[in-house]
RNA sequence: GGAGCGGUAGUUCAGCCCGGUCAGAACGCCGGCCUGUCAAGCCGGAGGUCGCGGGUUCAAAUCCCGUCCGCUCCGCCA
C-alpha cells in the first residue's frame, strides 16, 4: 500500500496555511503527528519543517481516502490532497497557529511506514534519556525545540557572515589535516597512508593558520572553523566544537575587543531580538581571581545575596585558633562568603550538605558563623579574641540574618576553587540568580604558570601570546636568573595581552594579541623550555613565517556551541548540536568509534596494540 | 585517573534499605467500538536476559565483589 511520490509536489507548507486560503485546493507532505479516529472521520495532524495542521478525512465522502488515513501510524510519512476549510465552529484549537482551518482531504498517500512502537514518542516535551535520543537523532531533530535550535545555529552562521564580511574580513578555510603540536590539548591523529609512520593531526584550532594568514597580507581574516581535542567531555565540552575564529593586522586589543563585542551583540540583536546596550564590563583577571576565585564568574548571582570573596588573612593574622593559625604561617589565605539573610533557609542540615559539598572538592572543612539578633552562633566564634570578631564583622559586612563561610588552606588556589563553588551553589540554593545575559571580559591575564606536574612553565593562553610590553623587561628578567623560586616570582607578574570574554558563567571566547617577532617568539620558547631543536621541528614553519615580514597582529575566537547553548537556555552544548557524542566519545548514532578492518589498518601501516588490563 | 548519581517492558519510572505471590504503574504498541477530536474516549490484549559477569544464600531485581554504559563534577582541557 506505499505509493511513490510520482508527480505528486505539494503546494505550501503545512504550518502556513491560514484562513486567507480557504477554499484553496493544496497538496501537502510530511509527518504523521498524531492521528485520532473517531469512527468515521478521522484527523490526521500533519507536520513538517514549517509546523502542524490537521487533516480531516471522512469516511461517508471519501471512502478510499478514509481506508487509507485509518491505517495511518504516527510518524508515517504521508502526502495528502484536499480543501482548505475553515473548521466548525467551536472547533477551533487556538493553541496552533493554523488551528483555525483544516484540510478536507480526498486523497492521501503513504509514502513511508514508521516501525511501531516508535523508541520514543515524538513529541516538544519529552523525558527520554540521552543516549536513546543520540541513537534516533532523526526522530529527536523532528521535535520542534531541537528544530528551533538548529534554525538558531542557522541564523547565527549568517549573522556572523554578514556582520564579519561588512567589516572587512574574508572567510578562509584552514587545513583538517595538520602537523601536530605540543602545548595546549591532546590531538587527535590520523595515520598516513602514503607516509609510514607518519601522522597528520587534527587541529585544535585554526591558531598558527590565522597568524600565517596575516602574516599572507591578509589583514583580516575569520573561520567558522571546526576545531578537534582530544581530552574528557563535560557538558560544554565536545570532542569536536565549533568557533568563530577571527584575525586581524595592525591592531591592538581595543580593537579585536570591539569587534567581538559587536559581533556577539549583532547576533543578540538579529538573532534574538535582544539589544545589549551597555558595554560589556571589563576587569583585570587579578581582580576577578580574587574577587570571585575563578576567572569566569555568573555576574547574574546576586552580590546582595550571595557575596563576593571577603579577604580576611589580615584579620587572623595574630589568631590564636590554631586552624587558621598554621594556614597564616604557611603563607595561606582565608577568606570568606557572606549568605546575606539567608539564615532561616540555611539550617544545621544544609550546612552539612554545604560542607560535604565542598569536602568532595578538597575542602577539609566548612567553618561558618550565623549572625543573630544579638549573638552569633559557630562552631568557632569561641576561638576568636574580641578583635578578630569586631574587625571579622566590619570586613564582612555581616548583618543579623547572615551567615559568613569560611575557607583557610596554605594552597590559595584551593581556597578560591571551593569558594567559588560554593557561591554558584549557595545561587542555586537561594535563588540568587538574576535572569539575562551577563558578560564580562577578564584581561591581563599571567602570561605563563608553573605547571607542578611538567617541571615547567606553561602558557596560560597559548605560547604565541604577546606579553604586556612593560612587562617585556621582566621576561628578560626572569631568563637570566637560574634561580627557579626568583624566577617564579618574577614571572608571576608578568601579563599578557590576552581577555576572554565571560557570559553567565561561562568562557565563550577568548583571545589575545600575538608575537610578531621571531626573537621574541623564541624567547617565549626558551622560557617555557621548549628547545632550540623542538621549536624548530614542531614550530619551525611559524619561526620562518614571522621572519619574512609579520605584521602586528591579533585575535579572537568564540565558542559557538557554548554561545548557542545559552543563547537557546540548552543545559549542555550537545542540544545545539546536530549530532553529539556522549561523555566517552562514542556516536550512539554511528557506533564510532569503531575496530578498523585488518586490511584497512595493515594500509595506513598500524597495528593495534592491546590496553594492558 | 578520581568522586557522585543512575541502568527494571518500546519510553519514563516504582519495587531494592527490611532477600521469599514484587515483576508493577503510566504513556506508547496491538485488536475492537466510536462522525468533531486536537493529551480524543471506551473495552480488551501483548510486552521484561531486572546492563553484564561472579559470589553469598534453600532462595537474589533486592545483599557483596568486579565490569560496562549514561549523566554531573574534580583532574585534564580554553
Amino acid at each position: 500500500m506505499l505509493e511513490f511520490l510520482g508527480e505528486f509536489r505539494r503546494t505550501h507548507y503545512c504550518g502556513e496555511l491560514r484562513e486567507e486560503h480557504e477554499g484553496q485546493r493544496v497538496r501537502l507532505a510530511g509527518w504523521v503527528d498524531t492521528v485520532r479516529n473517531h469512527g468515521g472521520v478521522v484527523f490526521i495532524d500533519l507536520r513538517d519543517r514549517s509546523g502542524i495542521v490537521q487533516v480531516v478525512v471522512e469516511e461517508l465522502k471519501t471512502p478510499e481516502a478514509y481506508e487509507i488515513a485509518d491505517r495511518v501510524k504516527p510518524e508515517f510519512v504521508v502526502a495528502v490532497e484536499g480543501v482548505v476549510r475553515r473548521r466548525p465552529e467551536g472547533t477551533e484549537n487556538p493553541k496552533l497557529p493554523t488551528g483555525f482551518v483544516e484540510v478536507v482531504a480526498d486523497r492521501v498517500l503513504v509514502l513511508n511506514e514508521a516501525k511501531q512502537p516508535l523508541p520514543f514518542q515524538v513529541e516538544d516535551e519529552i523525558s527520554v534519556g540521552e543516549e536513546t535520543r543520540l541513537r534516533y537523532r532523526y526522530l529527536d531533530l523532528r521535535r520542534r525545540p531541537m528544530l528551533e535550535k538548529l534554525l538558531t545555529r542557522h541564523k547565527t552562521y549568517q549573522v556572523v557572515r554578514n556582520f564579519l564580511t561588512d567589516e572587512g574580513f574574508i572567510e578562509v578555510e584552514t587545513p583538517l589535516l595538520t602537523k601536530s603540536t605540543p602545548e595546549g590539548a591532546r590531538d587527535f591523529v590520523v595515520p598516513s597512508r602514503l607516509h609510514p609512520g607518519k601522522f597528520y593531526a587534527l587541529p585544535q584550532s585554526p591558531q598558527l593558520f590565522k597568524q600565517i594568514l596575516m602574516v599572507a597580507g591578509v589583514d583580516r581574516y575569520f573561520q567558522i572553523a571546526k576545531c578537534l581535542r582530544d581530552e574528557d567531555l563535560r557538558a560544554d565540552r565536545q570532542p569536536e566544537f565549533t568557533q568563530i575564529d577571527f584575525e586581524m593586522s595592525f591592531v591592538g586589543r581595543k580593537e579585536v575587543m570591539e569587534v567581538a563585542e559587536n559581533l556577539v551583540k549583532e547576533v543578540f540583536k538579529k538573532v534574538l531580538g535582544v539589544e545589549l546596550n551597555e558595554p560589556f564590563p571589563v576587569m583585570a583577571y587579578d581582580e576577578v581571581y580574587s574577587k570571585y576565585g575563578t576567572d569566569k564568574p555568573d555576574l547574574r548571582i546576586r552580590e546582595d545575596k550571595v557575596s563576593p570573596l571577603i579577604d580576611l588573612t589580615e584579620v587572623f593574622k595574630d589568631t590564636q585558633f590554631k586552624v587558621f593559625r598554621s594556614v597564616v604561617d604557611k603563607g595561606g589565605v582565608i577568606k570568606a562568603v557572606v549568605a546575606r539573610g539567608a539564615a532561616k533557609e540555611l539550617s544545621r542540615q544544609k550546612i552539612d550538605e554545604l560542607t560535604k559539598f565542598v569536602q568532595k572538592l578538597g575542602a577539609k572543612g566548612l567553618a561558618w558563623i550565623r549572625v543573630d539578633e544579638d549573638k552569633l552562633t559557630s562552631p568557632i566564634t569561641k576561638f576568636f579574641s574580641e578583635e578578630e570578631v569586631k574587625a571579622l564583622l566590619e570586613r564582612t559586612e555581616a548583618k543579623p540574618g547572615d551567615v559568613i563561610f569560611f575557607q583557610a588552606d596554605a594552597d590559595s588556589e584551593l581556597v578560591h576553587k571551593v569558594l567559588d563553588a560554593l557561591r554558584r551553589r549557595l545561587a542555586d540554593e537561594l535563588k540568587a540568580r538574576e535572569e539575562g545575559y551577563r558578560f564580562l571580559w577578564v584581561v591581563d591575564f599571567p602570561l605563563v604558570e608553573w605547571d607542578e606536574e611538567e617541571e615547567r612553565f606553561v602558557s596560560v593562553h597559548h605560547p604565541f601570546t604577546m606579553p604586556r610590553e612593560e612587562d617585556l623587561p621582566k621576561i628578560d628578567e626572569a631568563l637570566k636568573t637560574e634561580d627557579l623560586e626568583e624566577r617564579k616570582k618574577v614571572l608571576s607578574t608578568v601579563r599578557s595581552l590576552a581577555y576572554d570574554l565571560v557570559l553567565n558563567g561561562h568562557e565563550v571566547g577568548g583571545g589575545s594579541i600575538r608575537i610578531h617577532r621571531p626573537d621574541l617568539q623564541k624567547k617565549i620558547f626558551k622560557l617555557l623550555d621548549i628547545g632550540e631543536v623542538e621549536a624548530q621541528e614542531k614550530f619551525g614553519f611559524l619561526l620562518e613565517a614571522l621572519q619574512y615580514g609579520a605584521p602586528p597582529h591579533g585575535g579572537f575566537a568564540f565558542g559557538l556551541d557554548r554561545l548557542l547553548a545559552l543563547m537557546t537556555g540548552s543545559e549542555s552544548i550537545r542540544d545545539v548540536i546536530a549530532f553529539p557524542k556522549t561523555q566517552k566519545g562514542i556516536c550512539p548514532l554511528t557506533g564510532a568509534p569503531d575496530y578498523l578492518d585488518p586490511k584497512q589498518l595493515k594500509e595506513v601501516h598500524c597495528k593495534v596494540e592491546e590496553p594492558e588490563q
